[in-house]
DNA sequence: CTCTGTGCAAACACTTTGCAGCTAA
DNA sequence: TTAGCTGCAAAGTGTTTGCACAGAG
């Protein structure tokens, strides 16, 4: 079982690193090693690595890398839509004193935060499938896009992966 | 009209001010000068600042105040519940290759991330009464807890304001 | 050949920590 | 009086930037 589970995920992998290669020439980006190793470690992850992790991690099969290029590859993969960051905006902690049920929504450009409310949110049913038994505490619905001001100046205009 | 908005105001925040300082008492935490005005500028906006922000709108009434002083004290309002961090953690930031629907569970102790996928959550609803007109390009439902081995070692049994 | 990508080092921004003096209780 | 809080300064962590060289197209 190991053995066949193991082999679809190689070539899972595998695919995805050619699909990723071509993404990369279609838009205008260089296939170099460094960049298909930072992508490859993190498509073989299911741990959510810092670029710290990322590092230790290609840096087993490529000594010769830098944290610099780990870091900026990681940019590249979001702003080409290839990888998401789930943690963490690298700006500083903003803090909310309002203690009632809310949700926010947040402007990816102008990094400002709107507070609204949405009742049938407060609501949301824990699901019962979780990975393992796990203590939930809170549970929020985040919502990211552009404000109004933001949204007249970007070429973005319509719904984008909703 | 906004006369009458901004007593109302006032009056709330008064409350809420006699309120804070109660639970201080009752965490045993002193009520100083500093930690007042503080809890006071954060209840008295709603655009989520940042320590440094924080720092700049207390300084005007409090020109003695440290930024350290404003960055423990909201670290207290976190830990005692009178205050969210609602965006960057401080941690590094965190990477996902995974562009399938899925959600995220975080450990607060343990900083792990896992993946779940709740269908119900792919369909959420974006609610039509938003702050202003913006355009939604992601939205996600997270649960942030304790994972199996951390609720173990905690005195965090049931459920939290769940 | 050209231009992007890489590695190195320095600069930065935000947060945390150690310590001496201050102050609320 | 005394435990906790504040302000200052220094150190730590994670990220960004400038530049010269290397390598992909």
């Amino acid at each position: 079982m190991r053995g066949k589970e193991r082999r679809s995920d190689k070539q899972e992998t595998k695919e995805r690193m050619t699909a990723f290669q071509t993404r990369c020439r279609e838009a205008g980006l260089k296939v170099t090693p460094q960049r298909m190793a930072v992508y490859k470690a993190l498509v073989e992850t299911t741990e959510h690595p810092s670029a710290e992790a990322v590092f230790q991690k290609v840096r087993r099969t490529f000594p010769s890398i830098s944290l610099d290029t780990v870091n900026r590859t990681l940019l590249t993969l979001s702003d080409m839509g290839a990888a998401f960051v789930v943690e963490g905006s690298g700006d500083a902690k903003r803090f909310d004193a309002n203690l009632c049920a809310h949700q926010h929504f947040k402007c990816l450009k102008c990094k400002k935060i709107l507070d609204f409310h949405h009742e049938p949110f407060d609501q949301i049913e824990v699901p019962t499938n979780l990975p393992s038994r796990v203590t939930v505490l809170r549970k929020t619905v985040y919502l990211e896009g552009l404000c109004d001001q933001c949204a007249k100046g970007s070429g973005i205009k319509g719904d984008l992966s909703l």
